[in-house]
DNA sequence: CCGTGTGAACCCCTTCACAGCT
DNA sequence: AGCTGTGAAGGGGTTCACACGG
């Protein structure tokens, strides 16, 4: 949102008006943004570039990481073409899959290579970050050849808990879960009647089960 | 997880074996099912299918629900031919883009038909969820129209925060996002410099700012 | 006067630990 | 003997409300 608001010429934001476009609480914002230091100014808000750099600091976004893509299927090629992921410093650099249809191809100009190849390409082209997009059953496979290549971070899409070893971090999308999910709010509704809750701005709300 | 038990054939899983293999502590495992009854039985554990259809009901999952997919791009496109969604009991049924090449072709058997169809298509098809795969900036319009047609319940891709009416949910999915919280604890832990904290099952964990 | 920064209250989820049932 | 169900303790994030500074 910074960014956006980067872009359209604004020089400083109040965390009332940040909350407003991202859908949080001014409150939690102020907070949130106080433990990286006082880069506010009373009265006035937050200088907008300034923020946006110490945010990019503290985040770890100020310099760009490769990602390996695991898994060539229907969303692997999404994901492959997805320009997203360059644009916010996420170079997709390497293409795996076990399918020799698919291996040699080449996808946004980058080659499909046999996931036999995962240590070594990956140690050379400095690859951080590893995208899991295969089947189910192949996904454990394919996470130790990434750990043996020195990826630490693992973005996982396939539907399996993985098992690695502590300093890995893994975050796990799955996004059949993400409609179930929503389904389980569509039921609730029906079966408490419309409960006045919400208001307009709903994103990620929980909903408990309890009485 | 209670899916994959059944068709490997067990009758019965302890919670400390459910939470095993799923990455959760037991005590909030058994906790949660006890807000939707009794159904364990003591010193034994939870009868597989007993408790996959319980939970089945509770969650809303028992019938079918048919979903819309706006945004024929990359990821839209793989997300119309992902076989996921229909064997969870979410078939695609409708697909929409404004491009006119897109207009006409068919995906999966599926016709892709212009944005303008969206009220008539989701109310005659009975689409209970939308899911938003367009660029940013055409993402909010799409979303009056799913809300137009009766849509209640959306999962957005764009990456930006959708403005609904209290009855709508939204859930939002930024792949790119997924990534920056990976670059995030990789920043992280080059600052503290390793700390033992996580080990072996880390899925989604918090990690904080505060000294 | 306005908006940040923050102590304190609050609330809710998480986890422990064990009583109670099979 | 084993495992569920749950009261109670604990912890942590969220929100309030206001002092402080521009």
């Amino acid at each position: 949102m910074l960014g956006e608001l980067g872009e359209q010429g604004a020089d400083t934001v109040s965390s009332d008006e940040l909350a407003a476009a991202t859908g949080v609480n001014p409150a939690k914002l102020r907070k949130d943004l106080s433990y990286i230091g006082s880069y506010g100014i009373r009265g006035v808000g937050y200088e907008v570039s300034a923020l946006t750099h110490q945010l990019e600091r503290v985040l770890g976004l100020n310099h760009r990481q490769a990602v390996a893509l695991v898994g060539i299927g229907n969303l692997g090629h999404a994901l492959a073409g997805y320009g997203g992921f360059d644009g916010r410093g996420f170079p997709v650099t390497a293409l795996f899959d076990v399918d020799p249809d698919l291996v040699g191809i080449h996808i946004n100009g980058i080659l499909v290579q046999d996931v036999a190849a995962i240590p070594e390409v990956c140690r050379a082209r400095d690859v951080t970050i590893g995208m899991i997009t295969t089947p189910g059953p192949a996904a454990q496979g394919v996470c130790d050849l990434l750990v043996e290549a020195g990826v630490r971070c693992i973005l996982n899409f396939a539907p399996v808990v993985l098992q690695v070893p502590g300093e890995v971090e893994v975050r796990k999308v799955d996004l059949a879960v993400e409609l179930q999910i929503l389904a389980f709010h569509v039921a609730r509704r029906n079966l408490t009647g419309g409960d006045p809750e919400s208001n307009g701005h709903v994103v990620n709300g929980a909903g408990g089960l309890k009485p």
